[in-house]
DNA sequence: GTCTATAATCAGATAGAC
DNA sequence: GTCTATCTGATTATAGAC
């Protein structure tokens, strides 16, 4: 016999498994079938409960979603800084790739979470206070494409505030189709730092 | 008095306007709420009729999705062909260059068109069905990306389904900010394929 | 083509037993 | 911590008069 099975055998009462996996598996059906069109009913089936167990868990559909949103959105800010005991970047540029290779691998790590927060609409004041956190990351991000434009370090002719809305666009995008698991990206993060500073389809160098 | 005042005052028993304008309303209240949260309630309160009203011209909610689907994927499809009358690209990269071009125009022209289907997760079968489309658009896409990684056009290493993925996220990232009149859009179609072949952010040239 | 009124269903949420 | 039963309100859609 397995530990985990042990430890299923030692939990029987308890097939939600908690609070946190109850928010994983709500995260899962929000993403499936968006967040409006997901009813509590959806989330207590595919928890294995019933409605009522569920409110005993959470207050109701927007305090999942609240909850949800507060992780993805503090993993979001944690691709800003460096982790403890790496040295400074030298300039805004190398800056930047650090921060889209962070953000690329926290989108990967916490797919689901980031996926919601990247679809909220702003239909309740959840969904506003989500928008307005998500506005001021983003404005950070186009501080540092400014302060690299000023810096000299990116081709003249380039306008900062359009290039930081295709950057958070190229990014982001990465929601949309990956899985964990897919083939070939592994160097996910990295590919998508290169592709913001060479390209998506760099032309090839003359032979 | 104005031609369409005059208009105006010659059908004072129709204020919806006819079935055109009453979906380019609905539209944007799907964009604003999402779909599932926008209710018939609201669709008729924005076009200035009842919910009854409504359903004289359009069988439900669904029939409206389905109509503004249509013409969103009628607009995408119509970016993969060169105008009549233009002679044909010389290669792959350069065929890609100009769909990519048109279809930024075409989400700029149809934005709210486009945004819905964009944001479509495949909820009914008019989703499933618009959803199966897309794949079948982005397929072309990817299809010509490998034809241009092949002809030896794009710089070795790029991974073509990689290249395709992220081609697509930056182009369709345009319909979460843009917005008609906005300024420096000017040249964005020719700025989004910019950023594709060069980058986001290509390094300045060293002095 | 528009309206009022209403049917039928389903949603989020609660009460209270075990 | 889970359940059954239920409340309350909103939603899609229809009937039928004007």
């Amino acid at each position: 016999m397995t530990s985990s099975a042990q430890a299923e055998a030692r939990r029987p009462r308890r097939p939600s498994g908690g609070p946190e996996s109850l928010l994983d598996k709500a995260v899962l059906e929000f993403n499936a079938r968006g967040y409006d069109a997901t009813s509590m009913e959806d989330l207590s089936r595919a928890a294995g409960i019933t409605k009522s167990s569920f409110y005993h868990h959470f207050a109701g559909k927007e305090a999942l979603l609240r909850a949800a949103l507060e992780r993805a959105l503090d993993g979001l800010f944690s691709a800003l800084d460096d982790p403890p005991g790496v040295e400074p970047a030298v300039g805004p540029s190398e800056r930047l790739r650090r921060i889209v290779t962070r953000q690329v691998r926290v989108l990967m790590d916490d797919l689901p979470y980031v996926t919601l927060l990247l679809r909220v609409r702003g239909n309740t004041p959840t969904e506003r206070w989500a928008l307005q956190r998500r506005k001021a990351y983003d404005a950070e991000i186009a501080a540092l494409v400014r302060a690299a434009v000023d810096a000299g370090e990116i081709r003249a002719g380039v306008d900062p505030a359009l290039a930081a809305r295709l950057l958070s666009g190229l990014v982001n995008s990465v929601s949309e189709w990956y899985r964990p698991g897919r083939r070939g990206t592994a160097s996910l993060p990295e590919d998508v730092a290169r592709a913001i500073f060479a390209g998506v389809l760099p032309a090839a160098d003359p032979a």
